[in-house]
DNA sequence: AATGAATGAGGTTTCATTCAT
DNA sequence: AATGAATGAAACCTCATTCAT
């Protein structure tokens, strides 16, 4: 029962980094509660980062040392908990991206900086993300909204960078976050050659206007 | 990372016992046991494609108008049909490579004409490959051979490539297949702006040397 | 068949622990405290008829706007709560056989009377006593009492109407009970024909003696 | 495996007299599929009379000695295989009625056989029967079709018996399902005072003409 | 060789009941 | 005393694989 015996396999840096989550603007949400929620999620990411989408409820319960029952009191299905884990993950991106807008230095260079802070928070449980990205696009869906602000807040930097005329000219927001969903392809996979360093580096090389 | 020290987690009599479809026919087979096995293939893209990795093994029978047992005799595991896609795809594009390294074009031409027509067989069933992407990196492994030879006639082509001076210097194989890989994962998703003609295009762009 | 033989399942301290809510009031309850017995009670009555035996804790404890807990410290168990729904209906029916007893009109017509009297009210929440009758012969163990007080005082009614010569000769207060559980199968069952008026008609018609 | 050593719980004369039953119009099934069907109705008749609508599938199949895999097979759910022992239960009771309507006997004796006939075979597995009654209508309407013919076939029984003038003249066939169904209400119930034939005499009593 | 019925371990989910707040 | 979050045994059902026909 105590935590502390339950070691996250997860960094803890990368809890506390995730902004806080009220399940749908309900009532506060006893202590306990909220700390249950927070120990499914660490506890799901594990698990899916270590058995991909076949990880079990039961195993994800195990972990997070609480009842079967307690992890479908918070997501009513395992779909649900998949669901709040690519949300989760969106929001930190919106996240750094809100920090990136106040940012006034210069335009590519925050631009660039967001994609790689935001390609690095990816790469933190980059299996877990592989498997989620085997689920098929219904999953995206939910994380509607924070995708949308996500697009938003990219399309203002990308109109700052180009009015400074160091972005290629024909650059939308959308290419933005298909390059960059192809730079989370490189992620995770223990496949010779893959490094998602390198194909960040080359991406952002290829944003650059020539000349 | 090096894959010598990545053991398949597959007993390798698994593989062998797995029948060879060798372009060239090698051993001979029955004329309808080749057919129910062609059968079985197109059947278990369409399902795959259709119904992702959760796509069953009664489903293919029912589609490829077989009993399950003719599906086991040809495959002796799920895993073992998703390889032989999996392989089949990558034969595929060994094959665009052999006749491109014979292509006597400008090698730059050359180059981006294969990485195009490998991109288009990836995208023809581009929803099944999104679904086996879900399966980890034992894909990788089942056709390292294939992989093998086409990172090796890649690597012809870069050469000739450099040589002309027309491709970005630091561009490896490694860097190929990687930049592909992300190409590949714009493809068969339902999400507003992704257009893997255009991520190729950028990428082909990223690659061509400047000045 | 000697109910004394058929020792009830439960053990005797469940019951007792049970509080009873005897008509007359004998314990003093606190004010709230018998308010939410009662709302537990109705609640559970609308719920069971809604939902039949499935109906969950949960959901009677929402439509009565109490914590489950709240039904927990009330009634042990669910089998406690369904035991008082059918102890009370059958406290009712005695209650209404208390007065036919008093009531010195003709033999027969107190006796029919009382029949319609009881007839209507499980007819009110025949949902729910249907539900119950898919419980098994333990529920009228639990109400033993009420049914041996109920039996005695029917028993009076007949040998009024026996010696008056207007009852069938043969008819018992078995046959009674028998033959009332019959009409209660009619009721509240949405199949076309069945109307337990009727049922109780053709009965009393069948009990009145001939010529 | 061999069913002989797996006594069956329910006389075996129950199984043979009930009526043989394809699924539906399908392909003739192979001989092994059609026994394993009857052993799963057998085996739930048993276990359904046993435990009550709480008996599990698992256990069925424990019974019938085949795994559950092998239920789903033969029906898709649980309430599908208690629907199939419902509509065998009418079914057998319209090959009685089909037999009666050919016997040109005295028509009031050949009604009160047939419902005699019928409640003994409702009688053999009343526990079943109770539990069953406790689902709710939806069940009735999966065997609309064997009532419609029952209803049918009684009531031209019932016309002969008019117009002999040996039943009451206000008797319909609709009564007498719901007199019959109050006379099943009084089966395999362990109370005392409670016996069918009893109750069917008495309601056998209250169809015949006065006088 | 082909078929598809049978298998059963194992998955997700439910819900009566307990217990910390 | 009341609440409702937590529990976890147990239910139903799935589906890769085997095997009798």
């Amino acid at each position: 029962m105590n935590p502390s015996t339950e070691a996250p396999a997860v960094p803890e840096s990368e809890l506390v980094s995730c902004p806080e989550t009220l399940p749908e603007g309900e009532r506060p949400m006893r202590a306990d509660a909220r700390r249950n929620r927070e120990r499914i999620l660490t506890a799901a990411i594990a698990e899916f980062s270590e058995r991909g989408l076949e990880a079990q409820i039961d195993d994800v319960a195990r972990r997070a040392d609480l009842g079967v029952g307690t992890i479908y009191r918070h997501f009513p299905t395992k779909e649900a908990l998949l669901t709040e884990l690519v949300r989760r993950k969106f929001r930190k991106m919106v996240e750094n991206a809100r920090e990136a807008v106040t940012d006034d230095g210069a335009p590519f260079e925050v631009l660039s900086g967001l994609l790689r802070r935001n390609a690095e928070d990816c790469a933190c449980d980059a299996t877990m993300y592989q498997a989620l990205s085997g689920l098929g696009d219904q999953v995206w869906t939910y994380a509607e909204a924070e995708i949308g602000e996500l697009f938003e807040l990219t399309s203002r930097l990308l109109a700052r960078a180009h009015e400074e005329g160091t972005l290629r000219a024909d650059i939308t927001a959308a290419d933005i976050s298909m390059l960059m969903c192809g730079v989370a392809s490189s992620m995770g996979r223990d496949v010779p050659g893959f490094d998602w360093h390198r194909h960040l580096e080359l991406t952002t090389d290829m944003l650059r206007a020539r000349g």
